[in-house]
DNA sequence: CAGTGGTCTAGACCACCGT
DNA sequence: CGGTGGTCTAGACCACTGC
């Protein structure tokens, strides 16, 4: 450094940091290793820690560090591919797909952006199952499906059952059902309460959106409202993950 | 709230204030319209200016607001859905796609990442095609596609041509070859200095880079790294659009 | 308990936009 | 030029984790 004349276009303190941050990972960093922490990190580069501490949130971003409270700050592994559209369409719940019910509710009342999308009318009852999925033992998506009650009219009101059969109850009906197609939509959002705590992350955590919807019988049948951390998800579309495709 | 006995577990200022400020924004202020400035809002919710701004933050990155320097906070029309897997595979360029080719340059190294996916070898040449994808009048996207030079050996070392000509005559000469298949990938990203430009945006802003895989003579053939404005876009697969399918 | 990241404050200055 | 959002500082306290 010494001094600095540079600067022509001042470029913010904190993006410099992490371009010089970024760099490091990649040569003097390993995986999982815990970075000196904010206070420590702030004073050797000679920044207040909020500067600090936004060029880590960036990095977070991209899924090169991973923070938390009371540990410490590491270097992420890559991203994982998770599969989002399997080559053929099939419902929710089919077999061989790796997402894990949680439990199932009735409900008059959804998102209006849901409601939009099902055309239900307002107090008309609607399954909301709960899913959550699972890599490589790291929660990675949480799901709610909402499926009206009038398309899946079997007889789930037998003798109570725990809440994952519940969910299982509802999900088997609908593999009953001719599905005619599909269609996603994919976008950013922030993690509500409910999902930080099944991401393992905060409220507000960057999060991917998937939105499906099921067409059956010429109408949507279901709308499922996927959430996939977006810090160490990358999701994948068509034939196959690039992985298996590299390893050919 | 008197003397709020509630919060066993305290919910942070920011957290309450967007919430309180997205409910406003649905039933106070129409698309378009200017919030009163930071500072203001600041002292009439009794908080910080940087405590606001973290409400603020989290708004925009969910899409219901925009800000600008110099001018200030508006509210924000809702997502845009940009189709990005037609019903058919073609290769960009193809008659239709509504995106616009800037220039063309031919380089030897190109991302890590790219390198990896397309199996290039380092040195090899590869033209890199820049475009930008415009909806509305506004820019939604940048896009940089990789073709090694040996897959297009075209003429085109013909007389000098304008950018968009350069970029033109390789997108052309792709559509000669036989698509056999291409995939996707989405995650988070954050924009680069300069996609930031053609994007109206600040670097770092967040962006969902889509990576497409065109497969071609059962081999890689062309990668695009196409930078959407997580801001104002809804990546739609399948299908179609859910406005059009509402419509009809 | 000590140490970490998360929240919050009250100020300052800068870069940009429109008039 | 005045007003906006963007950056930065130097502190403080809190919530969580692990020992």
């Amino acid at each position: 450094m010494g001094t600095t004349q540079l600067e022509t276009v001042p470029e913010p303190k904190y993006w410099h940091l992490k371009t010089v941050l970024s760099d490091a990972l990649d040569s003097e960093f390993a995986v999982g290793e815990i970075l000196p922490n904010e206070r420590e990190l702030a004073a050797r580069f000679g920044v207040a820690r909020a500067t600090l501490r936004q060029a880590l949130e960036q990095l977070e971003l991209e899924g090169r560090l991973q923070r938390r409270r009371g540990v410490g700050t590491t270097v992420a592994p890559p991203r994982v591919g998770v599969a989002v559209a399997p080559a053929r369409h099939t419902w929710p719940g089919a077999s061989g797909d790796d997402w894990q019910p949680v439990d199932a509710t009735q409900s008059d009342t959804v998102p209006a952006a849901v409601a939009r999308l099902l055309q239900t009318v307002p107090g008309e009852q609607v399954h909301i199952v709960r899913r959550t999925r699972v890599t490589n033992g790291q929660p990675v998506a949480a799901e709610l499906l909402y499926v009206p009650s009038a398309a899946v009219p079997g007889h789930t009101e037998g003798p109570v059952r725990s809440a994952p059969a519940r969910a299982r109850a509802v999900l088997h009906e609908l593999q009953e059902l001719e599905l005619e197609g599909q269609d996603r939509t994919v976008e950013l959002g922030s993690a509500r309460a409910e999902d930080a705590r099944q991401l393992d992350r905060l409220p507000g955590a960057p999060v991917l959106v998937v939105t499906t919807r099921y067409v059956s019988g010429g109408r949507t049948t279901a709308v499922a409202v996927s959430t996939y951390r977006a810090d160490t998800c990358r999701l994948t579309f068509g034939a196959s993950d690039e992985v298996s495709l590299l390893a050919g």
